[in-house]
RNA sequence: GCCCGGGUGGCGGAACAGGUAGACGUAACGGACUUAAAAUCCGUUGGCCGGCAACGGCCGUGCCGGUUCGAGUCCGGCCCCGGGCACCA
């Protein structure tokens, strides 16, 4: 066997032979389990990143060692290659979006490839291609059969010098980002999806994901935000204006009424009242994300509009906010400045009364509140200048209600139940669930994208496309300049006939979301070769994904989405299941250093960090950084995650030119658990090589001492038995890292500790060489799903014919892990003291005594009475005197 | 602003169900090999204090407080960093 480790022809040999044997190719068998593993599709954005590489590397493992445990594997790959930043490299460089998307598609491809990651490529599928977008605008014209698509005016970006609609990353401190100009809010039609029918199954299904992160379920049930509230009516000479609450409790302390700038009643007294008019033109300015309206100071006209109170008849005025979301409940809430924290700020701005209405329980009766004088008890107290956390409080421990007459006395829950019975009977109030989940606008003003299937026709109005002349295929020879929409002006593709009256029509010139894209692509690649259906049986074969992993910013959308969209697709017909991801790991992002300069111009430069040299302190910390090109400092911006604006990404291409792709994939797993950040580290990345390199060359030390008889259990010497014993904790430790807690770093580190072992020994004799043989056979297998290239070539020098692709993952022998003593830490108050030496069937008794008749136990007890003795078995033993 | 995570040596991380804090790697330093360097191999390395030494003691997991025989791990409050907020993907 070769002495010295060669990377690339490791590599090399090892894609070759999985690719004429035919080991990639997955296939519907109707015996065994099966398991699809599914990495988020990539973005052909040009050249595959580090986080690229990482998600690639985690499915890769765990599709690996779920085919050494004889599951029907499958492990796909496929492209999002519709999008926003084909359009921008249009823009920069005047090539057409396709062009670049199909040429970076090819890079990339090569790329992946060159990883060695156990894809199957006959079933890779692009989204841009009308054969696979033909689906989404089927089952678009499936949903709107079914009342599930609907048009509705929504709120975009408007760039008023381009004439064109922005992306939210295209607006930066509300101003576009060509021209500068500041960006205003307008109003156009859009195709919306109804995902609000099934917000309570998406809320209550997630209870069944089991396999799912903790933390994503909770913020998709944040994200759905049912709650359970009452709408309320307040009475005007105009008729009745609703609001929805989940605090009616607090109703007799509502002081005003407060409006959406987009709300009916704004607008009719926008056309009133020329103040609010000014208000109303003031909202629209700047961006419409959810940050922006949620961080911008609080403002509000007077609508000049009043309404009764629905219990007491009182008169209230209305005004119109900023802080009122028109999306949410019905665009209008009963303020109650005295117990919101929002309603609280509003009224002490405008001055505007404050009514309090629930009590702290502390200080509710006046014998209470002789007992608890307000010096003494300030923050108990209500202060109409202050907000205190309590004002916002349901808790029957801490509010009661006050100040309302018959509901005086009552918890929030009781004089929320008592209300809405009240309100009800006055025809003026209404149970009703609300959710913050908002109906999914899918319309893009935009050209890269998939075309929305409808016709307009003057006559006929909306029409669907007939499902015989779909696809409606997208030009692909267009080039977008940043001036809206280039199918808008494309004659050719708009002008048609419309298919119910016959007469010219004009196609829709509006794309899809390319989250709709996403929805569903994970399910065409069981039956990316079907041109007469959408998916078919083998669909039901290979869904749902068994693993699904990828990145934690997808979290909410993307996903939220897929459950959508496959649960309409269940109520179709067309699937079986509910749920499209059985298990997901969500991975975190990959960081590098940032290094900049500010520019005279008030500008920042970004360097990246092999531009740069870094100067530690004498303790090793970072003192200071230098631009490799000048020798003058550059400033140091902390970790940051890779990124082309920060300039810090690292190129994977260059790291496989240079170690070859196992040390990249070890790294990567190796430096951090799946799910938190990853440092980029070069070093780091040097010392995965190292490790392969030490593997290469005890393997073939080993190898090359000649032939190995058989082991004999029976035979070893203590030292043999406890090498053998490292062995098969080693085996039993990495099956539990990778198949159950996903922690490759720990199963890497613990192959690294046995590795140590097996080079530390000098034990030449026969039984010594065979425990040998086996413990390399066994790393060899356990390294195989991360750094597989080098296990391919180590499996074959040790003596197997058929490639490593086809082996069994190794079982820990449980005789061989039986230790006859073990070693118990002795505590006294706590502290470590000592260590006994125990058998390891010692009872509590015998353990005790050992333990108290330890010298170093002895110096801490002596002269003291022990009053406890901790024991817990096969750990450790603590004294308490 | 709201929702969700995270914070442990010079650095990345380990400690899985409340039980030895710092596995493994990296960097640094010392040594071996070498004409020399690189590579490789061996050793040391959380801080402070005592001791010639073997060794021993105290402190230490972002900050403050609590529960427990015992807290990196659980509870309450705060600080900082990251992800998402519906047109980036």
């Amino acid at each position: 066997m070769q002495e010295s480790y060669d990377a690339h022809l490791c590599e090399q040999t090892a894609q070759q032979r999985w690719e004429s044997e035919g080991l990639l190719r997955a296939r519907e068998q109707a015996e065994g389990d099966k398991y699809y593993c599914l990495c988020m599709l990539p973005y052909p954005s040009g050249r595959l990143h580090m986080g690229h590489v990482r998600n690639y590397t985690i499915g890769d493992v765990l599709t690996r060692f779920q085919r050494m445990h004889g599951r029907n594997v499958l492990q796909p790959m496929g492209w999002d290659a519709f999008g926003l930043p084909a359009e921008n490299a249009a823009i920069r460089n005047g090539v057409a979006p396709a062009r670049w998307t199909y040429d970076n598609i090819a890079y990339m491809r090569r790329q992946l490839r060159s990883l060695g990651f156990a894809i199957d490529w006959s079933r890779e599928v692009a989204t841009c291609r009308p054969e696979y977008y033909r689906w989404n605008q089927w089952l678009f014209l499936r949903m709107l059969d079914r009342g599930l698509v609907y048009r509705k005016t929504g709120t975009v970006n408007w760039d008023p010098v381009d004439q064109t609609v922005l992306a939210n990353e295209q607006v930066i401190d509300g101003r576009g980002w060509r021209t500068g100009a500041t960006v205003e809010r307008r109003e156009l039609p859009m195709y919306y999806m109804k995902i609000t029918a099934y917000a309570d199954e998406l809320l209550t299904a997630l209870d069944g994901l089991a396999g799912w992160p903790e933390r994503v379920k909770t913020m998709q049930a944040n994200w759905i935000g049912r709650s359970e509230g009452v709408e309320i009516g307040f009475p005007h000479d105009g008729g009745v204006l609703k609001v929805f609450t989940t605090r009616a409790d607090t109703l007799l302390g509502a002081t005003y009424l407060a409006i959406a700038a987009e709300h009916p009643l704004a607008r009719q007294a926008a056309a009133r009242d020329a103040r609010v008019a000014a208000f109303v033109e003031e909202c629209r300015q700047g961006g419409a994300t959810e940050a922006e309206l949620a961080t911008q100071e609080k403002k509000g006209v007077p609508a000049g509009v009043f309404v009764r109170h629905p219990l007491t008849d009182e008169k209230l005025p209305v005004w119109v906010a900023n802080y009122v979301l028109m999306a949410y409940g019905e665009g209008a809430v009963m303020a109650v400045p005295a117990h919101d924290q929002r309603d609280f700020e509003f009224a002490r701005k405008y001055q505007l009364p404050i009514k309090q209405v629930l009590e702290n329980t502390l200080v509710y009766t006046p014998e209470l509140r002789s007992k608890f004088p307000r010096d003494q008890y300030e923050a108990c107290y209500f202060d109409n200048t202050l907000w205190k956390e309590w004002y916002a409080s349901k808790s029957q421990d801490k509010v009661l209600v006050i100040h309302s007459g018959k509901y005086n006395g009552m918890s929030s829950q009781e004089a929320i139940d008592a209300i809405a019975n009240d309100l009800k009977k006055k025809g003026l109030g209404e149970q009703r669930t609300v959710c913050r989940l908002r109906d999914w606008g899918i319309s893009r003003q935009r050209y890269w994208g998939c075309p929305i299937p409808i016709i307009h026709c003057d006559a006929c109005g909306d029409v669907p496309v007939p499902d015989k002349d779909l696809p409606v295929v997208l030009p692909e020879d267009l080039v977008p300049d940043g001036s809206g929409n280039p199918l808008a002006k494309c004659e050719a593709f708009i002008r048609c006939i419309c298919p119910r009256c016959g007469k010219p029509a004009r196609r829709e010139t509006d794309t899809m979301d390319t989250f709709v894209d996403s929805s569903w692509y994970y399910m065409r690649y069981a039956c990316r070769d079907n041109s007469t259906a959408m998916v078919d049986r083998r669909v039901n074969y290979w869904l749902p994904v068994d693993q699904y992993i990828g990145g934690i910013e997808h979290a909410i959308l993307h996903l939220l989405y897929s459950r959508f969209w496959t649960r309409v697709m269940r109520d179709l017909g067309l699937v079986k299941f509910a749920e499209p991801f059985t298990n997901l790991l969500t991975q975190g992002m990959v960081l590098n250093h940032i290094f900049f300069r500010k520019t005279a111009a008030g500008g920042i430069t970004y360097y990246s960090p092999d531009e740069v040299v870094l100067r530690p302190d004498e303790r090793g910390q970072l003192a200071g950084a230098t631009l490799k090109a000048d020798a003058r400092p550059v400033e140091y911006g902390g970790m940051g995650t890779m990124s082309k604006s920060k300039n810090n990404g690292v190129d994977p291409q260059a790291l496989v030119d240079k170690y070859g792709a196992d040390t990249v994939r070890l790294f990567m797993l190796f430096a951090a658990p799946p799910e938190q950040t990853l440092e980029w580290s070069e070093s780091g990345v040097e010392g995965a090589q190292r490790f392969l390199k030490r593997l290469w060359k005890a393997v073939a030390d080993h190898v090359n001492a000649g032939p190995v008889t058989s082991l004999e259990p029976a035979a070893l010497d203590a030292l043999q038995r406890a090498l053998r014993r490292q062995v098969h904790e080693t085996i039993a430790k990495v099956s539990d890292d990778i198949g159950r807690r996903y922690t490759f770093n720990t199963a890497i580190a613990a192959v690294m500790e046995l590795l140590n072992a097996l080079t530390r020994s000098d034990d030449a004799t026969p039984q010594g060489r065979a425990v040998k043989q086996e413990a390399y056979a066994a790393i060899t297998l356990l390294l195989c799903p991360m750094v597989p290239h080098i296990c391919e070539t180590l499996w074959r020098e040790l003596g197997h014919a058929e490639s490593v692709m086809t082996a069994r993952w190794p079982l820990a022998d449980a005789a061989a892990r039986v230790r006859e003593r073990i070693e118990l830490v002795v505590q006294v108050n706590g502290k470590l003291r000592g260590r006994v030496a125990v058998a390891a069937d010692a009872d509590r008794e015998s353990v005790e005594n050992a333990a108290l008749a330890e010298p170093s136990v002895q110096r801490f007890i002596e002269g003291r009475t022990v009053r406890k003795v901790v024991v817990v078995p096969g750990k450790l033993v603590n004294v308490v005197v």
